[in-house]
DNA sequence: AACACCCCCTGTCGGC
DNA sequence: TGCCGACAGGGGGTGT
């Protein structure tokens, strides 16, 4: 599920209940998500003060007080909640949990942080924080796509002379870190480009990005910051940390709209599906080129 | 190197 | 009503 806009969120919503408060208990209700959850993994939690949340592509980062930090991937349906959990509420909090909540922060304060995850794509894991820019997970990762180093020029240079589809290199978190399936469509309609085309043909000859490619970077940020903004996208898992919707799909120009008239062109074009890389396509071969 | 394809897992939805 | 297949926001592995 979380793409940026979701981690993005569910990072604000977590850090005033996290930063800055110890871990006072790390309870964990199987033994793995996707993988087995490292050894020792609730011994080093426990007794921590976090530091920082930061977002990193789709992970979350918590840097812990001994060096060490938590990290967290939401997979495709990863929640968190946080919730007061005072000690004459401790048997109505615990009648609370569900099937699906598979690790539970206890903080010092008296608040607790569940995670929710039906589909167990998700992991945790507690590396040395001077680790994370080397760690396979993150040494490979591309571009934030928020940052300056997104630009026309940079993504000249990673699509030229490539035959794979734009829509794929968008979702190739090599080149760009933290799009989706849901913002690369967006971004793609916005921006007008045919989500087949392949990647070199936005470059010149020259090496300089067309004039669609120079399009790219701005309609990418934009539609990044307006779901933000929104607080993400709520098609099934995503919530807000305080068990609010995201209201951002609400906005979806493409996205999930098979067969549904497109905004610029009117009635006389439908937006169409198609599959790429596995993956759903949504764009509407009457404007975007 | 770069691609298509498959898998992990659970839930939901539409068609019959 | 129930059953069954398709599909879902991610990402890693394999084989070509």
């Amino acid at each position: 599920m979380p793409e940026l806009p979701e981690v993005e969120t569910v990072r604000r919503g977590l850090s005033p209940a996290m930063v800055n408060r110890q871990i006072a208990q790390v309870e964990l209700r199987r033994k793995d998500l996707r993988f087995p959850f490292p050894p020792n993994f609730t011994r080093r939690l426990r007794g921590r003060e976090i530091l920082t949340l930061r977002r990193r592509a789709k992970y979350l980062l918590a840097d812990l007080d001994d060096q060490m930090s938590l990290i967290m991937h939401l997979g495709m349906s990863g929640s968190f909640r946080v919730e007061e959990e005072t000690l004459g509420d401790f048997v109505h909090a615990r009648n609370r949990l569900t099937a699906h909540d598979h690790v539970i922060f206890h903080l010092s304060n008296g608040q607790r942080i569940t995670y929710n995850d039906p589909r167990r794509f998700g992991f945790m894991l507690v590396i040395p924080t001077a680790d994370i820019l080397t760690h396979p997970y993150f040494s490979h990762l591309g571009v934030e796509p928020l940052s300056k180093m997104l630009n026309a020029k940079f993504l000249a240079r990673a699509f030229n002379e490539r035959k794979t589809s734009v829509k794929s290199l968008l979702l190739d978190q090599h080149v760009i870190a933290g799009i989706g399936n849901i913002y690369a469509c967006e971004a793609l309609y916005e921006a007008k480009i045919s989500p087949l085309r392949e990647g070199g043909d936005l470059v010149t000859k020259k090496g300089t990005p067309t004039a669609a490619l120079m399009r790219l970077p701005k309609t990418i940020k934009d539609v990044l910051e307006k779901a933000i903004a929104a607080g993400g996208s709520s098609l099934r898992d995503h919530r807000q940390t305080n068990g609010g919707l995201g209201y951002f799909q609400h906005q979806f120009k493409v996205y999930s709209r098979e067969n549904e008239p497109c905004y610029n062109c009117g009635k006389n074009k439908n937006i169409s599906r198609l599959i790429q890389s596995g993956r759903s396509t949504f764009y509407c071969p009457g404007c975007q080129k």
